[in-house]
DNA sequence: CATGAATGAGGTTTCATTCAT
DNA sequence: AATGAATGAAACCTCATTCAT
């Protein structure tokens, strides 16, 4: 894990693993809320349940913070569709399924799905492709099992497109909420949404 | 217009147009290096090739600038797909051109559509909701075009998904570009997502 | 009169003399409102009915508006006086009716002796000692009415300081209304203060 | 007291009260010298012998300076006065050495007096009222000594006006220096003003 | 390990004044 | 004479970060 690569004062890994933890939970709350800009270093402390020093012996800086946000946000998503996509027999109906547990995730999972889409540019280059690139996996795990479960002759390029699409509409009932779930809930978009792609499948 | 809305010092309305011009131009560049928070009023004054002092009597507030940097970009937007939009005699074709023509203008306009997708949450509730309205008016003439050129037998929530559908995947090839721009070029990109459209379609 | 002597890039005087005047009418209303700090030039020039750069045609700096402003208004003050003051038979009676006089003009003048209170201080060290001359000038005034009114034995210093209460006890009707006007009027109160005086006098 | 009403950023209240007490130490010497509205928040903090971070440790806004400092020049006139104003045994002997007592107070803190009658105003309308109340207060406290000591028949509404006029009489040797402190001493100011002061008791 | 007071660079915004038209 | 757009110094205030306790 990268996360280990940013040093901490403190040497009790137990208590750094604590400590990260409680600041988090207090960091997404407040990112939700206002925004990574808008939100103090103060804030986040204070929000963590620990003094704005002890924040300091965990994290160098403000990013660090947003960092560990996202990448926790980012293994919160993958722990679920690990689950998920350990498929045992691969059918149409599994991608399905597959799909219907991903968008449910999604609604679930808004907010931090929002601070991703919006912060994730905060960070720096090389931390923002780490963090991406977890987000890489994650497509690649579903391309195989749309290479499994929809085996029709479709290019490489065809079934990562199809991946992509589908991350990127389970994201977009997050962040097009405004216009999405004006007039729809989810049961109804995963229905909707997975009709079209099977018929793209065909 | 709201742009109208918002009060400058100078009374001299063609100047006022020619100086917004100028700061908007100066802080798309900016935002699209670093961001409307990181960017400072002193470093949009100086790209706008002006003094802050000069930038003040044009504006309020530095959100004035994201506000008209959005509302400028939006309309960018529709005056391309307005024209786009004109069909005469709606067909398949006709539908498949219009994509066609939006998708290009996303793969052009990357850049500002990046700083729609992360900085529009910085604007205050009643200016964001303005500003989406103006999405929502374009989601909208997709419908009607759908509906036209694709008469078969949807609902109208399928058609308004399919518009989203649309939308998104446009916007997409911005700002997953770290993703499918790898690989793929917006021609073979456009291609595809059409490929699968016409399969949903039918 | 010192006022002459502030230069101005106008030639005519008749000019001069009406911007002038338009320009302390529109001063004055609105030091009364925010004080001469927290009111800007442009907001002066606005309410002298015309421009910034017409403003500065006639004043050098903005303490200059403040120097034609308090001006005014002890040469308001003075002139009212100067009738009052100009007595055919002295007697105590007459003594009397000055005072009068003087408290009601303080009545009808309250927001403009609260501007010279609190303002006369902005005004640079010489400017500011002129302007006070002309309060100096009044005071003798009074100490002469009193020399030839109260023709007791009296010390040149005892009726100097009666005339510094008097005109004090006229202003403070003004600058301490918070606390003088809860429960009186201008009518009573000069009374009381009349009354005190006679008896100081005797 | 109100002071605690206005948040610090910081806990330690014994700290809060030093590190006010030097603040207030050092705007009184710069608004003695230039006033309010010429003292930067910069050099208040470098007055007080700290950083301008530190400043707004302990204050929101620039006002909040003008308020401690207000309140304090007031609590320390009453902190003298209320000493003084313990009387034993009531007679016009005391409220002679009351009024002395309360003129040579004056005569010390001519310039914080000068503070109060300029800048109070600059105060947002709740905190004038608040710090006010203070001077109504005191003045209270003189009609009682005058009611106690000078027992002729007399209004309620006639020993106000004579407690006022105490009271502005010891301010007016702080805010008319320029005409007062030309040719007298506190002494034979104070003196004349008891005199006068006696025979209207009379 | 934890605390929180201290720091000061740097952000946004205002406004007196100038000067070309 | 009148205008008002342009200027930029300087104001207030915030907040990430440090470090003595």
């Amino acid at each position: 894990m990268m996360q280990d690569k940013i040093l901490s004062t403190v040497k009790d890994q137990e208590l750094i693993k604590k400590r990260r933890d409680q600041m988090i939970k207090g960091a997404i709350s407040l990112f939700k809320e206002k925004g990574f800009h808008r939100t103090t270093t103060r804030e986040i402390a204070k929000a963590s349940g620990f003094s704005i020093g002890t924040l300091y012996e965990y994290i160098r800086t403000k990013e660090d913070v947003l960092y560990f946000t996202c990448d926790a946000i980012y293994d919160q998503v993958r722990k679920h569709l690990e689950k998920a996509f350990h498929l045992e027999n691969p059918s149409l109906e599994s991608l399905v399924s597959v799909i219907k547990s991903y968008f449910y995730l999604m609604n679930e999972m808004q907010e931090e799905i929002l601070i991703l889409y919006q912060e994730v540019k905060s960070l720096k280059k090389e931390t923002r492709e780490y963090i991406l690139k977890k987000e890489l996996v994650m497509v690649e795990m579903l391309e195989q099992i749309i290479f499994a479960c929809a085996p029709q002759e479709k290019s490489k390029e065809e079934v990562a497109l199809l991946a992509n699409n589908i991350f990127v509409q389970g994201q977009m009932w997050a962040f097009r909420r405004w216009i999405l779930q004006r007039q729809s809930t989810i049961e109804a978009y995963t229905e909707r949404q997975i009709k079209f792609l099977l018929k793209s499948l065909a």
